[in-house]
DNA sequence: ATAGGGTTAG
């Protein structure tokens, strides 16, 4: 036969060892090239007995092994083309050699099926390396093909190859397979339980993992958990956040001698492994002390060690230490330095608000090589988000050359974050035009931005997309809808989810008090509060602030007296400054001005500028000129913190009528570089926004929408309406005064919505500020004048009108 | 063995 021949002349011309040996492959290659492509394939060629080449082969083998153990895959693989008949133990060795690099893992598989054509039966060696290459490429189709031939061979029953068969089906997230393949082993080894107990830890299957763990011991083998076994388990205890059984895990490491401080030498990286481990399981549940003295008891420790004590520290909020600890890291040495560490340290920068730091990782990730990494470029962009630089987020994810679903998420979000909803679903659509698939994480960033544009249409659009998608059982997701709902005027819709939820946490509850709190129901709210303390739900901080902020808009001011008194002794929580604002809130909103003055005087902090600009509030809206003065000059005291300030100490002598003192406030204001955010009203039509400012008249129906205001204007009159013109802030005579109130963003958008909806629609209409009160008067005539049921959200709360009512009575 | 994006209040 030819390929014989071929071979035989092979073996005569095996070249002198000096000789180049890519000279050498290239005449072969083709030779044997030429063989598979036309003969082989037709026929398979027979079984090779050769002993004719066996000294070629020798040579041939001998370079293959030191191809194999270099590394060089592709030369080796080169080599192998050209033995005329590899037997099985060239095969493992090759195949062997491709599936412990993960992405070669293709490639030893398509050695094995050309075993297999080439009639080459497999062995019970063949079959380990073969199935620890489906584990690499997660394809249990393959696996399970294999493990066909395994049983086809009389092999399946074989230690290795039944252990490498369960760890495929481990590795490829089919339990109940490596389950059955566990227990029909006729013999089992420590390797095999701890593969099982792998397969229980990765899936999260707590109980599972226990039972198999106590019968491990309870076996008649004396198997004894070593240092596998426990790194497999300890993850899985520290998402449990089990520290009881954690620690005692950690004494067994101890009389085991498995501790990291015990280990001979040749178990070095049994013990960083061990170590990190354990340290990563006392970090996750809580145990920040005992993380901290493993790994100062560990004699050695890697980059991962140091990750996980740093991420440790950020996932307890103990950012500033998580940051001391980073930068001792730094001085041990820059081998430590990972991606990983980074993108923890990052995101103690983005809670310290630490911005100068974040740039400086910025440059030590792009120092170190580094900065392409996915992880740590999201983290980044998350960081830039959070600091309010969107526009550096942007230029970064433009940089970024793979971008993931956390990549686009982060941007949604830090859209979302920085006010600029409408194009967070720009992002949102052009992730969905590249093909990456949102998440949960994703729809829980964008449905948010439904809620601040109130644009109920796009939320429900959401909440269909979240139903296709599966995630409407997610706790996080709902918590987000009840939000969206809440804030787009359907809190009967926030309820329905909230009831409709399969598990709550203390998020959900919060949300749905504060949702009946924006809308006015503080009997609602209050009604939730004690239903969650009936079910043994503990409220924290955040609760009463929702409680609280309900109350005040209630006008329930005892009740609000009440629940902080509870507050503090009752639950034992400290009320903290944002208690506080609540409080002066409630007193002042309910008129009760000189006692939230002494409340104030009374506090144990120190009351910031917040605190008191509640106050100033209530003296604009109740004329409290003298106490308004008071609290004005402490708010300069204290440096006004951001425009809205500037703006009630202006109206408030405004109202007063004191216009010299109010310009110069507005001044001031302007010298110190304290843009007024533009008052901007809008209303959600047929799923399209669309947004007014003061006196705008770029609408298309603009003229119109002034023709109604006029004829709404004349109606009510005759209904008793009269300006207000104390809400008008320059000095001009009152006909001007009347003109500058009429044009209005949120009449304007009111208008639009008479002449644009049926008329037994309910007109929604949101605005960024707070509502005007001349405006609020307005609308309370219009809803009679129209009889239409018209509901405004502002910055604080809604205001829903009805029949010349608004449900906020006077607690406007 | 570690690790990125997200929900509530003022």
């Amino acid at each position: 036969m030819r390929h014989r021949s071929l071979a035989a002349a092979a073996s005569a011309s095996a070249p002198p060892p000096q000789m180049p040996p890519s000279f050498h492959f290239h005449w072969r290659h083709h030779a044997a090239r030429r063989l598979s492509s036309t003969t082989a394939c037709l026929h398979p060629p027979p079984l090779q007995p050769p002993r004719a080449s066996a000294s070629a082969s020798a040579s041939l083998l001998l370079q293959l092994q030191d191809h194999i153990a270099s590394g060089h895959l592709s030369r080796a693989h080169h080599l192998f083309d050209q033995i005329p008949s590899p037997d099985v133990r060239t095969y493992n060795d090759l195949i062997r050699a491709y599936s412990s690099s993960p992405t070669a893992a293709a490639d030893g598989l398509h050695l094995y099926r050309r075993m297999l054509r080439h009639r080459v039966a497999p062995n019970n060696y063949t079959f380990p390396f073969a199935l620890k290459a489906c584990s690499a490429l997660v394809d249990h189709h393959c696996g399970r093909a294999i493990h066909r031939h395994a049983i086809h061979a009389g092999l399946q029953a074989d230690l290795f190859v039944s252990t490498a068969l369960l760890d495929m089906y481990v590795k490829c997230a089919c339990l109940p397979d490596a389950a059955h393949i566990f227990a029909t082993m006729p013999a089992r080894d420590l390797v095999a339980w701890n593969a099982m107990l792998a397969g229980y830890a990765h899936h999260g299957m707590y109980h599972h993992a226990v039972a198999h763990l106590l019968s491990m011991q309870m076996q008649m083998h004396r198997l004894r958990p070593n240092a596998s076994t426990l790194v497999a388990l300890l993850p899985l205890l520290a998402q449990q956040g089990a520290l009881a059984q954690g620690t005692s895990v950690h004494a067994y490491c101890i009389r085991a001698c498995l501790h990291p401080n015990r280990n001979s030498k040749s178990k070095l990286t049994d013990g960083v492994l061990l170590g990190t481990a354990l340290l990563d399981m006392y970090a996750k549940c809580g145990s920040l002390l005992y993380a901290r003295r493993v790994f100062d008891a560990m004699p050695a420790r890697n980059e991962v060690t140091w990750s996980a004590l740093i991420g440790g520290f950020v996932l307890c909020s103990r950012m500033t230490q998580a940051f001391l600890l980073f930068k001792a890291m730094l001085a041990q040495g820059l081998c430590f330095l990972s991606p990983t560490s980074i993108a923890s340290a990052l995101r103690a920068c983005a809670s310290l608000d630490h911005l100068r730091m974040g740039e400086q990782l910025h440059a030590l990730l792009a120092k170190s090589g580094v900065h392409a990494d996915l992880t740590a470029g999201n983290s980044l962009l998350s960081m830039y988000a959070k600091a309010g630089l969107i526009d550096q987020a942007i230029a970064l994810f433009d940089e970024m050359a793979v971008k993931d679903t956390v990549s686009y998420s982060a941007l949604v979000s830090g859209y979302v974050q920085n006010g600029r909803a409408e194009e967070a679903f720009l992002v949102f659509k052009k992730m969905q035009a590249c093909n990456v698939e949102p998440d949960a994480a994703t729809m829980v960033s964008l449905i948010p931005a439904c809620s601040h544009l109130a644009a109920l249409q796009h939320g429900r659009c959401s909440h269909g997309s979240v139903i296709i998608r599966g995630l409407a059982s997610e706790t996080s997701i709902c918590n987000a809808l009840i939000d969206m709902y809440a804030k787009c005027g359907r809190i009967d819709l926030s309820r329905q989810v909230f009831n409709m939820m399969p598990s709550r946490d203390i998020v959900s509850w919060n949300t749905m008090i504060a949702g009946y709190g924006i809308h006015g129901l503080g009997k609602e709210a209050t009604a939730l509060f004690l239903e969650m303390n009936n079910l043994g739900f503990p409220p924290d901080g955040v609760t009463f602030i929702c409680l609280l902020s309900a109350c005040s808009h209630s006008g329930l001011v005892i009740e609000g007296k009440h629940w902080f008194h509870v507050m503090g002794h009752g639950y034992g929580l400290t009320p903290r400054m944002e208690h506080y604002i609540c409080m002066v809130d409630l007193l002042s909103r309910g008129g009760f001005l000189d006692e939230a003055y002494e409340f104030i005087q009374s506090m144990p902090l120190r009351a910031d500028v917040r605190v008191w600009v509640a106050l100033l509030g209530a003296c604009r809206v109740y004329k409290n000129i003298d106490l308004g003065k008071k609290v004005s000059r402490m708010i300069q005291e204290l440096g006004p913190e951001g425009t809205g300030n500037f703006v009630l100490l202006s109206n408030i002598y405004s109202a007063a009528g004191r216009f010299d003192e109010a310009a110069e406030v507005r001044i001031i204001q302007k010298v110190q570089g304290f843009k007024k955010s533009p008052g901007c009203s809008w209303i959600e039509i047929n799923g399209s926004l669309h947004a007014f400012v003061g006196g705008d008249q770029s609408h298309l129906q603009s003229p119109e929408i002034y023709r109604e205001l006029d004829n709404i204007l004349v109606g009510i009159k005759k209904l008793g309406y009269q300006p207000d013109t104390s809400f008008v802030l320059q000095d001009l005579e009152e006909e001007e005064k009347e003109k500058a109130l009429i044009c209005h963003s949120e009449k304007l958008a009111i208008a639009y919505g008479i002449l644009s909806l049926s008329e037994d629609k309910t007109i929604f209409v949101t605005k960024n500020l707070r509502v005007c009160g001349d405006c609020h008067t307005v609308i309370k005539h219009i809803s009679l004048l129209k009889r239409r049921a018209i509901i405004v959200r502002d910055a604080n709360r809604f205001h829903h009108f009805k029949n010349g009512q608004c449900s906020c009575g006077d607690f406007w």
